[in-house]
RNA sequence: GCCCAGGUGGUGGAAUUGGUAGACACGCUAGCCUUAGGAGCUAGUGGGGCAACCCGUGAGAGUUCGAGUCUCUCCCUGGGCACCA
């Protein structure tokens, strides 16, 4: 018998699926593990390589985990809101319903094909109405904790295609569809106030999540700890505060810096600057905020005529504007201290501003402060006024509190976070729902009138509106319900607000009157383990853990209890879109070799948690491997295992032990392979060969149950549970001394394993090789480590 | 520019976390088997050298008896930077 891997595998999915095997009995939560991967956009590219390169070994993680007797819950779903479907219904007509619909139909018959444990009886996919009604939900939910406000932002805008553009629209600052230059439109917008939760945000503690995300999430939020400082407008009646976490630098302030969008900057300009200023205000408006932040460009800037006065010594400083200030980050007004900081100095060169110095460091030299020692610098204050000689750190203290008392200033905390902008000016996301009565005013769509609706009778091309704002059913049914003169809001919601909570829905995904089912939440939640791309790390992720401490009402809940990073699947080095052309699609190898083979090669190819670069090279390892398996199980049951292939099936438990806790599965496989060279020419006992399909089961499935029921099983492997080894196989009898001389080798010796110092050195030194070695030189140093090496150190 | 990763044979990668660099595979070479499609089996395979040996984990320095692993500097590649999701 041959082994033909399309056929068994069918077999066992339909098996599978007609004994229900995955379905999950939600009530008994007793031993669970909730397993997750961030559900799919489903994209009309389909599933490519990188999506199964995250769901096959997720899924064999899942299967180990139901073998050490876990209850299992691995749900699936679709993000299907979003721009892609809105670009393509541009482009073609085609209504983003029904090619997304489409889109999911293939997408989970390609995921069917990988043969997971997905319990599709819980499946989401969010453009539905029954689940975006709980999305609106979500939003009327901050709404009425004041979590949802409005306030003013720009947006990215194409005057000629008269649209709002995605970040990913604009390249080179120019309208990717037509190349106009794009400029900025302040819009008003809404906001989810996710500051208000950063201090809790920048808790991770009890998360198994790996160091690197927590640490980007923290720069994300960006805590910076200082105060504002209250500078007056000369001859205006008007005070400008800058944000410093450096206020010991105050006294060397020779100029202060407001940001081309800042609403007071038109009245503070003088009238011979205003030309010039107004002028720079639109160059500024072409350029996007990365652009403007980098430190290698040339700063640009433009003085206002006017002047500010340092609060602390009454001296008059000119106030420029310049596009490196950031409107969004702080109060949009910094104090330029070229003295003590790089930028400053690089601007006041150029401009031939006046540079002075009010701090140096220990040794009593002048420094620039730069983001390492910005909270932790030693040093004292110099030239400024009663706080001359201050140590850097109670200097600050000092001045704060002198600016305090004085009412020119106040201590403050800054984040780098900014609220969280979820209006979009799009057709394809749940709409906000809100109303505005005839005099402009929002009022929350009341429950009962959930799912507002998504309008059909619209208009995706872009006319200058939104595309809500083009359809008549949705103002009729809005002034129907509401009045005369009411109006819709037509903005659609950020896409994330859709994947900020689908985690609280998938144990009840059908539950009618709620968002989701409290019960069930209370005994799932948190997630066991949430895998998703590295790129979510910021945002998706800051988003959901936001959304879920304030539907939990509790500042310390925490959605996701371990959290893992598939790595990145690249073709040639590129990010696989379909813009790029580089796709690869997983079905041309799945028809010709079979799920297992497919996604053992994809365990194969490296470390899951590193991706890699595509290659189908060496997937024909694989399949040799594949055979040999079938190959092992079908020959001869021998009557006893000789120890050799007893170490080599211990061995290799307790390596897929160790390794699959770490979801490092190439090395379990290569542990299994190392097993199938051993044993495959004697063969083995039909417990030996049992006990090596437990393990390979996880990692190929459909194989390993046919063989399972081949040696007379007849229920499932997954049932079976996780072998565990045997220490008494695996203590060797000897072990391979290295002797080292001088750290390099020059002999390795097979010694019995409980060998003593004083007899592995009486061995080593009676080597040949390493007698040579040894000639006429002087002993230093013996180093013995025991069950590894000597060395030898001479001189 | 800023934040975060990562650079090991011809290729994918392994290395008990400071102790034999290259496990397991791919590829390649030679031989066997008379050989229908992902052939199989055996042996070899980091570089140099006849050899003893020497050199080798992006580059350079440092710590150490000993460094792929720790420290510093530099170079390169990838991810993110708030409207792709």
């Amino acid at each position: 018998m041959q082994y033909n891997p399309r056929e068994i595998e069918q077999k066992w999915q339909k098996s599978w699926a007609d004994a229900g095997t995955y379905e999950v009995d939600m009530a008994d939560a007793a031993k669970k593990f909730y397993c997750l991967v961030m559900f799919p956009y489903p994209s009309g590219d389909k599933l490519h390589v990188g999506h199964w390169y995250n769901y096959g070994p997720v899924d064999s993680y899942a299967r180990y985990m139901q073998m050490k007797g876990f209850r299992v819950f691995e749900p699936f779903g679709f993000d299907s809101f979003g721009l892609p479907a809105e670009n393509y219904a541009i482009k073609t007509g085609v209504p983003p319903k029904e090619s997304t619909e489409k889109n999911v139909e293939y997408m989970r018959k390609q995921i069917r094909a990988i043969g997971t444990m997905y319990d599709w009886s819980k499946e989401v996919v969010t453009s539905s109405p029954e689940y975006y009604n709980w999305t609106q939900w979500v939003f009327l939910e901050l709404y009425r904790r004041e979590l949802a406000y409005k306030k003013k932002a720009p947006v990215n805008w194409c005057p000629k295609c008269q649209t709002v553009l995605a970040n990913e629209q604009v390249s080179d600052g120019r309208c990717e569809r037509c190349g106009s230059e794009v400029t900025k439109k302040e819009l008003t917008q809404w906001f989810f106030n996710i500051k208000e939760y950063a201090e809790d945000l920048l808790q991770h503690e009890g998360l198994d999540w790996p160091e690197k995300t927590i640490l980007m999430q923290k720069n994300w939020i960006g805590k910076s700890v200082g105060c504002d400082v209250s500078w007056e407008v000369d001859g205006h009646n008007l005070v400008l505060d800058t944000f410093t976490t450096t206020v010991d630098t105050v006294y060397g302030v020779t100029f202060v810096v407001i940001s081309p969008e800042h609403p007071e900057l038109k009245s503070i300009v003088t009238d011979s600057q205003r030309a010039e200023v107004e002028q720079y205000i639109e160059e500024a408006k072409k350029r996007s905020d990365i652009e403007r932040m980098a430190e290698d460009r040339e700063k640009t800037g433009v003085f206002t005529g006017s002047y500010v006065i340092n609060p602390f010594n009454g001296e008059k400083v000119p106030l420029w504007v310049a596009d490196y200030v950031l409107m969004n980050y702080g109060t949009g007004v910094v104090m330029g201290v070229p003295a003590h900081d790089q930028r400053d100095m690089d601007f006041a060169e150029k401009y031939m501003l006046k540079i002075v110095q009010s701090v140096v460091d220990e040794k009593g030299e002048s420094f620039v402060y730069d983001d390492v020692d910005k909270y932790n610098v030693k040093g004292r204050i110099i030239d400024s006024g009663e706080f001359t000689d201050l140590p850097i750190l109670e200097g600050r203290e000092k001045m704060i509190e002198y600016m305090e008392k004085k009412k020119i200033g106040r201590a403050k905390i800054q984040y780098k976070l900014r609220d969280w902008l979820i209006s979009r000016q799009r057709y394809w996301g749940a709409p906000i729902p809100i109303v505005y009565d005839p005099e402009g005013n929002a009022h929350p769509v009341p429950e009962e009138h959930l799912p507002w609706m998504l309008p059909t009778d619209v208009d995706y091309l872009p006319k200058g509106k939104a595309p809500l704002a083009s359809s008549e059913e949705f103002v009729a049914r809005t002034e129907k319900i509401f009045g005369k003169g009411w109006r819709p809001e037509v903005d659609t919601m950020d896409t994330f607000v859709d994947s900020s909570w689908y985690f609280l829905r998938y144990p009840n995904p059908q539950k009618e009157d709620g968002p989701f089912d409290k019960e069930l939440v209370k005994k799932w939640l948190p997630v066991d383990m949430y895998v998703g791309g590295p790129e979510h790390a910021c945002m998706h992720l800051l988003y959901a853990r936001f959304i879920h401490k304030v539907l939990m009402d509790d500042k310390k809940a925490e959605p996701f209890k371990r959290l893992v990073h598939q790595g990145l699947i690249t073709k040639d080095g590129a990010k696989m879109s379909k813009s790029k052309g580089n796709v690869v699609s997983p079905d041309e190898f799945v028809e010709k070799y079979g799920s297992d083979i497919f996604r053992m090669y994809l365990m194969f190819m490296g470390p899951f948690t590193e991706g890699g670069d595509w290659s189908d090279r060496g997937i024909t390892g694989i399949a040799r491997f594949a055979d040999r398996v079938w190959n092992f199980i079908h020959g001869e049951h021998v009557g006893k295992d000789s120890d050799e292939v007893l170490r080599a099936l211990h061995g290799a438990i307790k390596k897929a032990s160790e390794d699959m806790e770490k979801l490092q599965f190439n090395t379990v496989l290569a542990g299994l392979m190392s097993f199938i060279n051993v044993a495959l020419a004697p063969g083995a006992t039909i417990e030996a060969k049992k006990q090596f399909l437990q393990l390979l089961a996880p990692l190929a499935p459909h194989l390993a149950e046919e063989c399972w029921e081949f040696l007379g099983e007849n229920k499932t492997i997954f049932d079976a549970g996780w072998p565990s080894y045997d220490q008494k196989y695996l203590v060797a009898q000897e072990f391979e001394l290295v002797v080292q001389v001088n750290g390099k080798v020059r002999a390795k010796l097979m010694v019995p394993a409980e060998v003593s110092k004083e007899d592995a050195l009486k061995l080593a030194l009676e080597n040949e090789n390493v007698k040579s070695h040894l000639e006429g030189k002087q002993m230093k140093k013996e180093i013995y480590v025991p069950g590894k090496l000597v060395n030898l150190v001479v001189s």
